[in-house]
DNA sequence: CTGAAAGCGCTAACAA
DNA sequence: TTGTTAGCGCTTTCAG
């Protein structure tokens, strides 16, 4: 028992203890190069007994390599990113890569910052959302010298590697899909988030499609914040009580969209004969309502993987596509005629 | 336009594009100590230009500062955890620290390797979920002499500090509302988790002051897998079947809870004069369902924010309690009668 | 207010 | 198979 202030224990310490040189400690530890058995028991034996647990921080410094993926997402709160993570960890864990997630709350200064510190602890590759970011924070992502994937996007001139659906295609299907039911009075409910450029994107081609067909959203209302469920149920009543005649409701995700199935369950109206619905994103929590709710799959977890098999391609020097648009389907569920 | 492969920028390259010393340009980007304006607005300059990005390996490595908390929490995928870490990020962004999350599955030796790998790059303390580790776990714990958070339960001994609910505490408040309430004949249903321990507890709790009461739970069921909903829906169905005289369903989670109050709806059965329910987390997402699901309140962001404060305060020397047990409340809502 | 020297704990490269 | 040497890029410390 001693009292000295705690200080971690190094390799030194544990080549003491066994009687083995820094370097041969290393290698073992590292299983690295050749080492004799005996040795090996010896140097493993004493480390274990110290509980010597590596300093990554000395040997990324002299290595001058990290086996950490930046991982920048804006949020957490709603189903779709940590789907994301789990399709990126997925493929990660087979390799000695390990992501370390930064969160930007859709907010490009903060983005901006997240990447600033990721970027200052040199990892091997950065996994980013969205085709959108400051000036700053693409001259970062340039200048980094590393593989650097967008996801969850491709419209847009990615920096380096892209994966993704395109979202204004996605809202023209839907759009399409809605106008060949032979729905005509259609409203939109959404979030009020003008930084979510993948939900302006899926307005803008959902709109165009209409367009196209001669046919206008005829009203339209946005929040922010609270219970997306609760929401969904007060915007559907509040458009519906403004807009009596609408025939479709398309909501900008699939939380909203229950909340307003679910109103209109109560009220007894008919779905999807009198009104339809839809959502965005394929949540298969919602999976156990009384309906199923028509959406499209964001391929999120499908997105993951490609994006963190682009970077193990990469940090490998493999080669490897690096423009991926996924394709999304369209589930009509029992919101949505089929025709 | 050089072919030069690619090489991370320095000090030393912003020191001679400045023409100030290394030692004086690490003093103006990290603020410290006096350097005249004059050679301040030099060197900022020319890091900007050149786009230098610290290192912060090389940094943390001489200074022997690392301004990261290890975040290490079983899953990201159900409402619970991202809360807490928003409440530890809510408090960590007022300081210099940062939360690096790594997520275990609920396996203990995916625990023990991340909680290894996290503490080889010396973060500045540890905030992790549970009270139950592998011995291993808990002795580099311990070795890594930086402060320790051990949250979401006060059941047990922590290896330092502890933040959150007692579990069997919580199990046992409900046990004791909806014998108030006058409910005799009750069914459980929750996951089939062995290792996720706060559950058991509950559990645990919920029988024990049953039996106190004279009650059994006469039914049980477990599941894991799959859409929450939709198995609260099924599991909820085959119980009623088999047990068609209960009068009470306590639910592990909100979620599946959802799905059984949406399963009765559906067959048009009273909650809750018929059947009371319970979940538990008090999940925001639901508000917004036909009825209000009765709960209990976990302090998730409450929790997250405590232990971020505990780890804040010891690392500047600073005394704190550190042993937080908070109270979470009963919300009777829509599905519990309230005595 | 500024700079020079020493070294953080590890690994690459080379030598034995 | 093992050891030695020289840094990795920064900050600490001390001297101007």
């Amino acid at each position: 028992m001693t009292t000295d202030a705690h200080r971690s224990l190094t390799l030194r310490d544990v080549s003491e203890a066994s009687g083995v040189s820094e370097m041969t400690v290393s290698r073992v530890l590292r299983n690295r190069g050749d080492v004799s058995e005996a040795t090996r028991q010896k140097v493993l034996q004493a480390a274990k007994e110290l509980g010597y647990v590596p300093n990554k921080i000395a040997g990324a410094l002299a290595s001058q390599r990290v086996n950490l993926v930046a991982v920048i997402i804006p949020s957490l709160s709603n189903m779709v990113f940590p789907e994301v993570l789990s399709g990126i960890s997925e493929v990660l864990e087979s390799t000695d890569l390990q992501p370390v997630v930064g969160v930007t709350d859709y907010m490009p200064e903060k983005e901006e910052k997240v990447l600033y510190e990721m970027l200052s602890w040199r990892p091997s590759g950065v996994i980013i959302a969205g085709l959108e970011h400051t000036d700053a924070a693409r001259a970062m992502l340039r200048a980094a010298g590393i593989p650097v994937v967008e996801i969850m996007d491709v419209d847009g001139r990615p920096v380096d590697a892209a994966v993704g659906i395109s979202h204004r295609r996605a809202g023209r299907e839907m759009a399409n899909a809605i106008l060949k039911a032979g729905y005509r009075r259609i409203g939109f409910l959404g979030t009020k988030m003008p930084l979510d450029h993948r939900a302006r994107k899926r307005f803008e081609g959902f709109t165009e499609a209409l367009a196209k067909g001669g046919v206008q959203v005829e009203d339209q209302e946005f929040y922010s914040g609270g219970s997306a469920l609760a929401k969904g149920r007060e915007m559907t009543e509040a458009m519906l009580a403004r807009s009596p005649d609408l025939d479709f409701l398309y909501y900008s995700n699939d939380m909203i969209g229950a909340g307003g199935l679910l109103y209109l369950l109560d009220q007894g109206i008919d779905v999807p004969g009198q009104i339809g619905l839809a959502g965005f994103n394929g949540v298969e929590l919602l999976q156990g309502l009384p309906r199923k709710l028509a959406s499209m799959d964001a391929c999120r977890r499908e997105s993951g993987r490609r994006a963190a098999e682009i970077i193990t391609a990469r940090v490998n020097n493999e080669d490897v596509e690096s423009f991926v648009e996924l394709s999304p389907t369209i589930a009509f569920g029992d919101t949505l005629k089929r025709r």
